[in-house]
Parts: structure tokens; sequence; C-alpha cells
DNA sequence: CGAATTTGACCCGCGC
DNA sequence: GCGCGGGTCAAATTCG
């Protein structure tokens, strides 16, 4: 485990957010860093903007990995999250020679950039060195690249139906935007460009769309990075938005531990410091929490290889329900049918220890302040009425698996992490 | 094959 | 009334 859940930093900060919570998300945000005590965490990064922090030190592909598919995407990604920094290298999907469905999204600019840029650091390259690349850009694109699989290949068989369809009814009209950036070989050839993906929305009036939540957020926290994936609810990913005036993009997330809950929450990386986040909570769950660990362990897993937040998440929830309530709790603003699980929850004496047969937490002592725990006093005193107010400060924070760094650091390595120790 | 994520499009609150 | 911009939807895509 790369680093501690820093689980009394993120009480600290949430209670001090939490008596502002009826303030407006906007002066919550503004305010980021004054609820102090997060930033003497340790960064943990959210995958996804990871990939904005990380710098190649070798931006052409070095030769000894110049055959790698992914290393040669990946030595672009720099490049291009450079090129527009409000622009999250989220995207997992792969071929970068594939401009297809996105064509004329930014994602098919960003490959057509990132050929460019690769062409012409293939270029330096050869000049420093006075040899040819390694391999050209065809002989890359005609290696069977690693990591699309069955979907890419499903993909290429239809673009090239499409393809065909399209030649049939349009032969050798090739408007300029059709005209692939780069010719580099028979696979691009074989992967026309897509018209842009419509999407049109389908309205069920019986549905109504959700109203607006502006400036509802009920809680908003800040937490190190550590803190982020750390609850016992599963969040499912529904949205991101680039933020006016943040660098970083908003990511939001709905309630996945039942379908009609409405608990929703969205992450951001603070701008001024990027070790933590801001988490705002709306609505509340209306369900009971999630016990079951082997579903909480795969989320977890998720959450190793996912490319942001996936706050999917809790990484080591306790089996037993009342072991911890989590930051999500304190932007529930009270669990509806949940409510008995908190109560009990709150029946439990503050843990610095999360249970767990592996998943063990130490929260350092540093973070253990007189106010904290007279704060998590009045919670044990007075739980029954918390209701509402978030009741962030519930004593059983899950275990944090801890993870989020690992994950960050390289979106690989192990990010599950709950078992290491 | 189902679940999760990505991301362009759409909706709509809010400030002007 | 209008436009901006945040929040949400849902098709496309990826993953396990």
């Amino acid at each position: 485990m790369a680093a501690e859940w820093d689980l009394f930093a993120v009480v600290r900060s949430c209670k001090s957010t939490r008596n502002t919570a009826s303030s407006s998300v906007a002066t919550n945000l503004s305010s980021k860093g004054n609820s102090s005590g997060c930033n003497d965490d340790p960064l943990a990064y959210l995958p996804s903007l990871a990939v904005e922090q990380e710098a190649d030190p070798f931006p052409f592909p070095n030769q000894s990995k110049s055959g790698s598919y992914r290393s040669l995407r990946d030595s672009q990604e720099p490049v291009l999250t450079q090129a527009d920094p409000t622009i999250v290298g989220n995207y997992r999907g792969g071929d970068p020679c594939f401009l297809g469905p996105v064509e004329g999204g930014y994602i098919g600019q960003h490959y057509r950039l990132q050929h460019q840029l690769l062409l012409q650091q293939q270029q330096q390259f050869a000049v420093k060195t006075n040899l040819a690349p390694v391999f050209t850009f065809d002989q890359f694109l005609n290696q069977s690249p690693p990591r699309p699989k069955k979907s890419r290949k499903r993909v290429v068989q239809l673009q090239h139906h499409q393809f065909q369809q399209q030649q049939q009814q349009e032969p050798a009209t090739i408007t300029t935007s059709r005209v692939p950036v780069f010719t580099c070989g028979q696979i691009v050839n074989q992967r026309p460009p897509q018209p842009k993906r419509s999407k049109k929305r389908v309205q069920h009036p019986e549905v109504p769309r959700l109203r607006r939540r502006r400036n509802q957020p009920s809680t908003v926290c800040h937490v190190t990075g550590d803190n982020l994936s750390t609850d016992q609810w599963s969040w499912r990913k529904y949205g991101q938005k680039p933020i006016k005036g943040s660098p970083n993009p908003r990511h939001y997330y709905r309630c996945s531990n039942s379908k009609g809950c409405s608990a929703r929450k969205h992450v951001e990386r603070s701008s001024l410091d990027p070790d933590s986040f801001i988490v705002a909570y709306t609505d509340e769950h209306t369900h009971s929490k999630p016990t079951r660990r082997s579903k909480l362990s795969k989320a977890a897993a998720n959450v190793s290889s996912s490319s942001f937040i996936s706050p999917t998440t809790p990484l080591s929830a306790p089996e037993d329900g009342d072991a911890a309530d989590t930051m999500q709790n304190a932007g529930d603003n009270g669990v509806k049918e949940g409510e008995n699980d908190k109560n009990r929850a709150l029946e439990t004496p503050p843990v610095v220890e999360i249970d767990d047969d592996e998943d063990v937490i130490l929260i350092p002592n540093s973070h253990v302040n007189e106010d904290l725990l007279e704060r998590m006093g009045e919670l044990l005193g007075g739980a029954g009425g918390s209701s509402s107010s978030g009741s962030g400060l519930e004593p059983n924070w899950p275990a944090f698996g801890g993870n989020f760094s690992s994950w960050c650091s390289g979106n690989s390595a192990s990010g599950g992490t709950a078992g290491r120790g």
C-alpha cells in the first residue's frame, strides 16, 4: 500500500466544510484549501489526472521499445495533454490511427496531432541519429496492436463494411474532411473515417429528466487523493465536464449500489492544491450500504485499472456494515433506508483501525487531534438525530483501501493493493 | 454478454 | 429574452 488513507484528514476536512455546507458550492470550492488538514497527505493521483502530469522524458519512443505499440502511444500522451490541458487523457481505447467514430471530435483531433508529432519526432530522430526510424508508421500499423482485441476487430470490420457502402454511394468523392490526415498503411486505408457518431437523444416523456441540481450539493469535502476512493458505495461515472476556470475536469458519479438511488457526487481536483480533490455530494442514498465484500473488492479492482477516479471504490470496506461509514455518508445527508446502518455505525466506537482480515488501516496519530475526537464524541453521543446533515463525521470511516496512490502511480501497479501493505 | 466507462449532445438554471 | 456553462443523458466503446 503506497500510502495510508488519511482518514482523519478527511474527517477534519469534511468537518470544516460541513459547517458551511449550506453555502453554495461555489463558495466551498473557492475556499478550497481552507479546510486545513488535507494537504499533508501524500498525493495519490487519480489515474487520468496522472496522465496529465506524466512527463515523459523521452518523447520519442525509445529505440529499445520502439516496437511497442503501447509505448509508442503512451509516449505521446503527454504531448496531447499539453496540447489541451483541459482534456484529460482518459481515453482508454486505443488506436491512435483510429479516426473513425470520433472524426472531428477531440479524440480524432488529438490523434491526428499525435500522429503529426510522431512523424515529426521520427524525422527529428532520424536526422539526429542519421538512421532511419527502426520502424515506420506503416510497419507499426501493420503490426497487430496488442491492445484492442475483439472489439477492435469488430470495429474494423464494421468500418470496412461501411466504407464499402460509402464508396458505392459516393464513389470518388472525398471531401477534405474525409481525407485521412495521414496515410500510413493498409490499416488506415481499411479504416475509413466514420461520420461523427450521432447522439441524438431520445426523449422519454414518461421518464422525466432529473431536475437540475445546481447549487444543490449537500456536502462538499476536500479530500486527498488517497481518500477519494474510499467508500462503501459503488459509484458509477456518468459524466465528465471541463469546468470553466479550472484546469481540471469534473467527474460525475452516481450511486450504483441501487438502481433507484439518487445519490450523486462529483469530484474535481483542486486547482490550488493538486494533491487534494473537491468532492461534492448530492442527494441521499435510498438504500442501505452494501456489505458484500466480494463486490467491493471487485470494485476496488476496477479502481485500480480505471482511468480516473473510479469511485466504484471501496477498497477495503469492512464486511460488517457497521464498521464504517464513509465519506459518502459524509455527504449523504442521511440515508433513508440506510438509517439503521448509520445508527449502527454511530454506535460503534471510533476506530482507527478498520477491521478486516487484510485491510487494516492505520491512521497516523498526527491526524488525531482533540477537536476531531471531541467532534466524534459529539456524534457518538447524539447519533440519533444526526439525520440529514451529512453526518460526515461518523467515526468509522471505511478503510480507504489505500490504493489510490498505487493506482495512480502508473495506473497499473497492483492497483488493488487492498491487501498490500 | 453484461457491466462500466467515455464522451458528444442536450437540457436547463442562472446571471445579465 | 438570451447566452453561458454546469449537469445529465445515452450511444458507442471497452472491459472482465
